[in-house]
DNA sequence: TAATGAAATGTTATAACATAACATAAAAAG
DNA sequence: CTTTTTATGTTATGTTATAACATTTCATTA
């Protein structure tokens, strides 16, 4: 193909932004490029190896959690809070925008897969949250784990 | 009353793990005792403090993470992985077996509301859960960050 | 286009969270 | 009782995350 995935899904994410009216700048599209091409989620501090690595050999931590914060802020990214790992959104190209996510994390592969949140889930929350008035800020994000099918087999 | 709400609730657990054989320690059920006096979800570290205050001034992080991670795993407490927080189970003495829990975390009191996942959403994760072959260790926990109702109003 | 203010990045230091590894003790099983 | 297993004590260190302040870059507008 004359223009990869990540090129792709790059100049989707960066008009994203340009709507918003917020900056996708020349770093953290370095960092976005980065978790686009992990093959599963990757730590803070392992993505910041790769970072040094490959774009600027001299860069702290704090960079690279400014730059994912920006980034799951946005959607674009997801922090995966229950083993403190980091992944590109895989819905980022799709437009109908997912109300809630699930994650299946394998404990075993340490493989992920993201479905969206089934509608009569979200709906259900919702009117939980209505119930007792809670107002939420960002789309729930569920994590689950176990074992992937590969995992599970003998 | 006669008996505290935290004694009423100690004899309970350890109840629930004698039929389980799994051994409820003199340690293991101050620190059962200390999450159940808690305002709300309290750190390791904090919830170390306090046991070193009241009950061994020389006690390590090790202790009070062995303690918790037996907690939550015999279901009598929760990790709240997105705080980095635990706390007691709010359903240990009602019987109905929940098959997923959902908080509403209230990002400006630092309150927490626990309240079983409505049927239907278990029900349709499980059919997710299937269609993939993911098999589950644990119950689903779904932590939602955003106001609760005393601080979203006005 | 220079001045200004806001947003982003650089940099140092440290806080907060968690566990490995090994020694000792207590309890259960044989 | 003696062996094995489970729990606890203890030291050290690994891992994750952010505070605080300096500097630079960018956008705005005077």
């Amino acid at each position: 193909m004359a223009v990869s995935r990540t090129e792709r899904i790059l100049k989707s994410a960066e008009q994203q932004c340009r709507n918003r009216g917020v900056r996708m700048t020349p770093q953290r599209k370095q960092v976005m490029a980065l978790i686009l091409e992990q093959d599963g989620p990757q730590s803070a501090y392992q993505l910041l190896d790769q970072f040094k690595a490959r774009y600027q050999s001299n860069a702290q931590p704090p960079t690279m959690y400014r730059a994912l914060d920006f980034l799951v802020q946005q959607g674009l990214a997801h922090r995966l809070s229950s083993t403190n790992q980091y992944l590109a959104c895989d819905h980022i190209t799709c437009q109908h925008g997912h109300r809630g996510t699930v994650f299946l994390l394998c404990d075993q592969c340490g493989g992920v897969q993201e479905t969206p949140m089934a509608g009569a889930a979200v709906d259900e929350l919702q009117q939980t949250l209505d119930e007792v008035g809670f107002v939420i800020q960002q789309n729930p994000l569920l994590e689950v784990h176990g074992r992937c099918v590969d995992c599970a087999a003998p």
